[in-house]
DNA sequence: CATGATACTGAAAGCGCTTTCAATAACTGA
DNA sequence: TCAGTTATTGAAAGCGCTTTCAGTATCATG
């Protein structure tokens, strides 16, 4: 910490590069070097400066970095929501693979309306992003135009078949559906219903419709319309879903839920219905979020990989980023998880 | 699907303003004037200019203007913990109030963790944020040093006291404590118990255990060392915390939990304990997240206003950003929320 | 109509870093 | 020992934008 005139403009915007170089007696390019290319530095000099950043408790210049180079080590990542805790572990996972690797993570939540998530990525690429993760691969066309105008690095979770352009890192949706639904197709179950989530630009709730559809049609049977009850994430959604479907004319001797809170509130309604779940009704779920093994009865559902997704997207992105050659893992597993609220439906109802 | 690190240094930049400059045939100083500072360009010049913006695709380069204006556009927010849903009604009102300014948000997760929190104000200063969010007041000195040093404003939220230097925006997490305890207090509890997150380093924490501590000595009392347990949040450390309490010597007539989680944990747990709440022990949250409406019994606890302190904070610091003289919020207002899980102790146990 | 004030505009100098490119230093084998 | 390599280094030219400064056009006055 010598001549104090060296700083003058320092004292507000810290020392720059410059000033490591000046106390090391090397030249800016080499300290550069020390930041970026260690590995072809003497020893001898990076010791120097090393020191000398230290000393001078130099910080470098994220933004000038990314003017000259051309990479601005940010990651953007876009969820449909923050506030529940679904995409939570996903976030979590993502920031600390992320964070690991000098990138930084820039977050932002589309409240799953396609015109905000279209603002952010317009917003995230021109903060200059080298790279963006999404939640779903069916968006406009335009809005993957955009992205691909910057040709940078983009990964789609939450599903497994992609766009066809855009790598997919996430579990088969309509394969997990038709597993819960083959699930109580076997207990003899043939009446049943749905609470979905809105289907128009989510293909999570779009394929786990089809993959009920789909288990159902194996046994010849199809889902009138009137069991199919599409509404907005929510517990309270869900309860006056399942209240419906309840007072339906065929009345469903099982509901599965597209989304777990759905469940929660079918659960619950029940209760308040005087309904027995299961006796009088099976439900099933679909996330296996905490709740699902605490609430009584234990929530029949599905476990979906979800930290898996954010960690697998964040290396996936970084491994791109770094030049080496990746591929997307092939679709994640999921898992049926069997509890209480599914049993065989009471013979009278058969 | 391409990889093969095409990504890596991939020029296809696009348009920059000199290339709008020469369209719109204006300097680019004009254009950036359009940009910046759009009232003091001669209509006439502006609409030339935003018609090459619009016909070439323009989009300014974040890092180059970061650069040249000392100024990166970012808002730095560390929250202890993503993944539960506590945080993340404050994280989006804070993304959305953020976003809606030109600025982006980046966000980490510090896990809990003071040396994580430390390793991200870091990286985040490095990124160039131009101001930053916390949650809470109390961590180490050196971290406030960190921050001071690059001298941007820095708000903390979850907490009414500050640290003395840096404003806060939130409730009183003691007043909050001890209105819960009181509403105890006076249906004739006597025997406490109290389940409380990890005190050290966090004043929220710290604060909610002096509160109910202040309320009991108003009357005289106090609590004894076996009816505090300190636990990492979470549902199933709610449940064994609970149990540890129904087993304790003098058996608590009252559960008082610093998270909600802990109070789901308690509720759950009593049944498979085969206790009633609340005839046999109440039990009170601490949050009123969704959940505590939906349980049986309803639960009793705080409301406390998190969407409003993430989108505070926001408002807040964008007006300091702006230049604007701002003062800090008085300290929130939290609601005591009365629910079926409260109720007076039975007799015999008075 | 001259005059100073006012409103815009463009030229040019960086912002702090990376990255050629040429130069030097340090080796190598003959 | 010397040419031929190879490993390091420093000088200098930007990266794309903002901003000062000086200049020109416009305008309201006397």
């Amino acid at each position: 910490m010598k001549s104090e005139g060296a700083f003058k403009k320092s004292l507000i915007t810290g020392p720059t590069l410059k000033d490591v170089a000046r106390v090391a007696g090397v030249s800016p390019a080499t300290v550069s070097r020390c930041l970026n290319t260690p590995e072809i530095v003497r020893p001898a000099l990076k010791v120097k400066v090393e020191a000398a950043i230290r000393d001078l408790h130099y910080v470098p210049h994220a933004a000038a970095r990314s003017l000259a180079s051309r990479l601005s080590r940010m990651i953007g990542a876009i969820f449909p929501s923050l506030d529940s805790a679904l995409f939570g572990g996903a976030l979590e996972a993502l920031q600390s693979e992320v964070a690991g690797s000098g990138y930084t993570l820039v977050v932002a939540s589309s409240n799953y309306s396609v015109e905000r998530e279209r603002d952010h990525v317009r917003n995230l690429l021109a903060s200059g992003i080298d790279a963006l993760m999404l939640v779903g691969a069916e968006r406009p066309r335009d809005v993957y135009q955009l992205i691909d105008r910057k040709n940078i690095p983009c990964v789609t979770i939450w599903v497994s078949r992609g766009d066809g352009h855009h790598p997919c890192i996430g579990f088969d949706n309509e394969a997990a559906a038709a597993a819960v639904t083959r699930h109580l197709l076997d207990m003899g179950h043939c009446q049943i219903g749905v609470i979905i989530g809105f289907l128009q630009n989510n293909d999570r709730q779009t394929d786990r419709l089809a993959g009920v559809k789909a288990a159902l049609a194996e046994r010849g049977l199809s889902l009138s319309d009137n069991h199919v009850v599409e509404r907005p994430f929510g517990v309270d959604e869900g309860r006056e879903a399942f209240r419906l479907l309840m007072s339906s004319d065929r009345v469903p001797t099982a509901v599965i839920c597209g989304s777990e809170p759905f469940a929660y509130g079918a659960i619950f309604e029940s209760q308040t219905l005087g309904l027995n779940v299961p006796q009088d009704v099976s439900v099933t779920g679909f996330d296996d979020m905490w709740l699902a093994s605490q609430i009584t009865p234990g929530l029949t559902t599905v476990r979906t990989p979800r930290r898996q997704m954010g960690a697998l997207a964040g290396r996936y992105l970084l491994s791109v980023l770094a030049g080496k050659e990746t591929r997307v893992p092939r679709p994640l597993k999921f898992e049926l998880i069997l509890r209480g609220s599914t049993a065989p439906p009471r013979r009278d109802m058969t």
